[in-house]
DNA sequence: ATGAAAGCGCTAACAT
DNA sequence: ATGTTAGCGCTTTCAT
């Protein structure tokens, strides 16, 4: 590999001087800094990044920590979040927890140990804990998608997933379902991920004076497979819902898929409506309504509040994001009562 | 943050001796060696891993150039890869070309500028030249998953694409299907990505007798709108076919939508067999029916080789991976003849 | 306008 | 068993 001092030698200057002439930042004079930037062409010169980045000290390398690269979701975040660093010149490492606390934590710290500028935490595989930890050691770290209220984590990029469940509600409830299923997260034994996104459907049905059955949940736990057993349970019972709400775009996946295996009209028969709108679920059969969050909106907003507070130190205030219905085939009015 | 010379500081010692210490590697007392790692410990050390990089001349990282990780197929590979890697000790920074060689080539000279250790690249997006002069200036590189036989890269997991297309014709041919359609990729003018596939197909066809009706293909540019459409044109024919072969799974999934369009019932009405096995084929509806690589083994044949050739630069003999029929519900007899 | 020199944090010969 | 020393390739003050 050819260094600045290759160059240097080749075009008879200092090192400091092709430093100065390739980054255009010194006083030079124009014929120096052509002959410079014409040898370092010809050897092919190319710089080190590790080199410089030990100087100055920045890596121009941001952090994606999320559940499972393999899933759709996750997948588009990451695609946005490299597309919107690479504009401001930085590259995003992405590292997937796998749900597990112990691994994330692990990655969290190798984020670190490589330096990196900052990171963005997509809940999951991740404990408080260890954000707090990586924070207090000084690693500018921001969440996102964090769902879990009750933990104080560094955001700015906050999703209202409370109303996103009530507009799910509505929306089911305006279409005259009465005995509505939700297929949603169980994590350990009793606490969901998705609690506000349940929250805030029981909450909207609650208000209209429906009270909460329990036969009536299944849970997805981050797969399609559960989701699909769960909902072919929430089908096979004495009284099947006329809807389901997922909690998640996967899950619905998984209903949709139930319903075919029990021979199930969607949205004859059974609606549903999922949560996320993963691009996946435009093309599913039918094609899903579901409760949709703008990713890349949010992925935007925080990447750039992180990499502003990086280069400037500037806190940026939080916005909010309410998610919006998208209105596509899998839901229809609720059959007529018998 | 606190280096190694702080660390030595608190132990009375010299900074090598901290080096050796925390690496395991000279000869070092237990005491002392004990002492040290207590100190590092208590100050909270992190190693600086950008300062390593800088001696060593490794980052233990590695570049995966892909077209997009949105789509499933790719962030399948990419969470493979990340995991493959990771038991190794290894890192890896995904990077999407967006199929923009020009893209390509700047994501493939910044992977080498960061002086990644290796690099696999999944073709799309990606001139045979940068992969070129990339290998040329030094960095170890690696295909994968490339069709473009013409072109000679630099691989050790072969895929073998036309046997799978030759598959899917059998299938459809042993269930009786002759009018079968084809929706395929489509590069520049005339030149198919997925033209090995596409060979296979009409290979085993033609020894059949079968010849090609050029009526029956539509091109899906590597989008699911795009190949919807394509199957649409295919379907609205005065004589549609009773089968489609999608040379990729998100074409497949294209098609699914258009029969649905069209209320046209799959597999009573159209048979559809995809490629590539994506983890939501398994959760179409109809499930998919597919010609299925196994891409775990194929990454981590690769990986494996890309990481053996960095470490003591062994050339692996290149493995050849067969595609297998993974049947499942979106093909079935042909109708009769009317 | 250019060069000299120091240093980023770490590793690894090579002394002692 | 531990310390000394010399870099890795680059940036950036500070002289000149």
């Amino acid at each position: 590999m050819t260094t600045i001092y290759d160059v240097a030698r080749a075009a008879g200057v200092d090192s400091s001087t092709v430093s100065y002439a390739l980054s255009g930042k010194g006083t030079l004079s124009e014929a120096t800094r052509a002959r410079v930037i014409e040898c370092a062409r010809e050897l092919g010169y190319r710089p080190n990044y590790v080199a410089r980045s030990l100087v100055k000290r920045e890596t121009r390398t941001l952090g994606l920590l999320v559940p499972d690269l393999s899933q759709p979701f996750y997948a588009e975040l990451a695609q946005v979040a490299e597309r919107v660093a690479h504009e401001k010149g930085y590259r995003v490492f992405v590292m997937s927890t796998l749900l597990d606390d112990e691994l994330g934590r692990e990655l969290l710290d190798d984020l670190s140990d490589r330096r990196v500028d900052g990171v963005i935490a997509v809940p999951g595989g991740i404990a408080p804990r260890a954000i707090h930890e990586a924070r207090d050691a000084g690693l500018p770290i921001l969440c996102c998608f964090w769902e879990e209220a009750k933990v104080d984590v560094p955001t700015s990029a906050l999703v209202d997933f409370e109303a996103g469940g009530k507009i799910a509600a509505d929306h089911l409830w305006n279409l005259g379902h009465r005995r509505i299923g939700l297929v949603t997260d169980l994590k350990g034994e009793l606490e969901a991920d998705h609690h506000l996104r349940v929250a805030g459907f029981q909450g909207a049905l609650a208000s209209r004076g429906q009270c909460f059955d329990p036969h009536l949940v299944g849970f997805g736990k981050s797969s399609v497979e559960a989701s699909r057993d769960a909902a072919l349970e929430l089908l096979d019972a004495p009284e099947p819902p006329t809807a389901i709400f997922a909690t998640s775009d996967i899950y619905a996946i998984g209903v949709l898929t139930a319903a075919w295996t029990r021979g199930v009209h969607v949205p004859a028969d059974l609606s549903v409506v999922g949560f996320d709108d993963i691009v996946t679920s435009a093309y599913t059969v039918p094609p899903l309504t579901t409760i949709r969050i703008d990713k890349a909106a949010v992925m935007t907003v925080a990447l750039e509040s992180l990499m502003a507070r990086v280069r400037d130190g500037s806190e940026a205030g939080s916005s909010l994001f309410v998610p919006s219905l998208v209105l596509r085939h899998s839901t229809g009015q609720a059959p007529m009562e018998a």
